[in-house]
DNA sequence: AGTAAAAGTTAACCATGGTAAACTTTGCCC
DNA sequence: GGGCAAAGTTTACCATGGTTAACTTTTACT
């Protein structure tokens, strides 16, 4: 039984820093995900460690190209899955936005297939995020 | 950022071993799970804190009415999530399985909701499961 | 009844992911 | 440029959930 893996929350979020803002500071990520400034320092180690992200001391976060592509992946996902419980489900946006958050890391990629050939769409040509898609 | 609570897969174990075999035992519910025996006690102890579970020392596992109740929900969730995976998604068997599995735990009340309304059966009448249902 | 194997528990350990508090570094402003 | 506040880091801690190895209890067989 594997434990849940908050690195990725981590990641989409770096992502939708650098995209929004221009830049990941640790308060900044620390403020959109609620946790500590030590838990983002933590994780940061641990991503660096993956080469996800780069950091000089007490400096912003980058992500490298690795690390970019999977943040993208994950809140491509996000996207996805957010779309398919409002036109599938008749979620809520505030409800889709939620589940899609905590399914986002789970499910397995035929599922995610699955929902692609559902929607029938290419989300994949209308990336571009805003901060409010982390929860 | 919480972690995975893996109580809920002990807990529908339990009541599957429960309802097929007649009796929950450490070793039986070790296999199902794939897990050491030293696990299983642990899980037990915690269990029998919040009051789901019996258990006298060295003996066999007994659901108390909310453990039942609980147990009975999360198994109920999994049969809705697979069954719609199945006909909503055109996910294999298999598939539908694995991620009605990991999906169990996380998805709203909302969503299930609004699945039971998508699927339009109750599948609470027709609750008999078997043991391939954990994974 | 004696004993060996199976079942269950305990102890010591590991990793993850969170915290608060204390410390260091950076940046800004007078 | 001195000093203070904000940002970042480190330290020491907590809980969860897993492990192996060693121990205890129970069961089953001759």
């Amino acid at each position: 039984m594997k434990h849940h893996d908050s690195s990725e929350m981590y990641l989409k979020t770096i992502l939708l820093l650098e995209n929004n803002e221009g830049h990941a500071h640790v308060k900044e990520i620390a403020d959109l995900l609620q946790v500590s400034k030590a838990s983002v320092t933590k994780a940061i180690n641990s991503l660096k460690k993956k080469d996800y992200i780069t950091q000089e001391n007490y400096g912003p976060v980058f992500l490298t190209d690795s690390g970019r592509e999977l943040a993208t992946h994950i809140l491509y996902k996000h996207k996805v899955l957010t779309k398919y419980l409002e036109l599938d489900l008749d979620l809520s946006a505030e409800e889709a936005e939620e589940n899609a958050c905590r399914m986002e890391h789970i499910i397995t990629d035929d599922m995610l297939s699955a929902i692609e050939k559902k929607l029938n769409i290419n989300i994949k040509d209308e990336m571009r995020f805003a901060l409010e898609d982390i929860k």
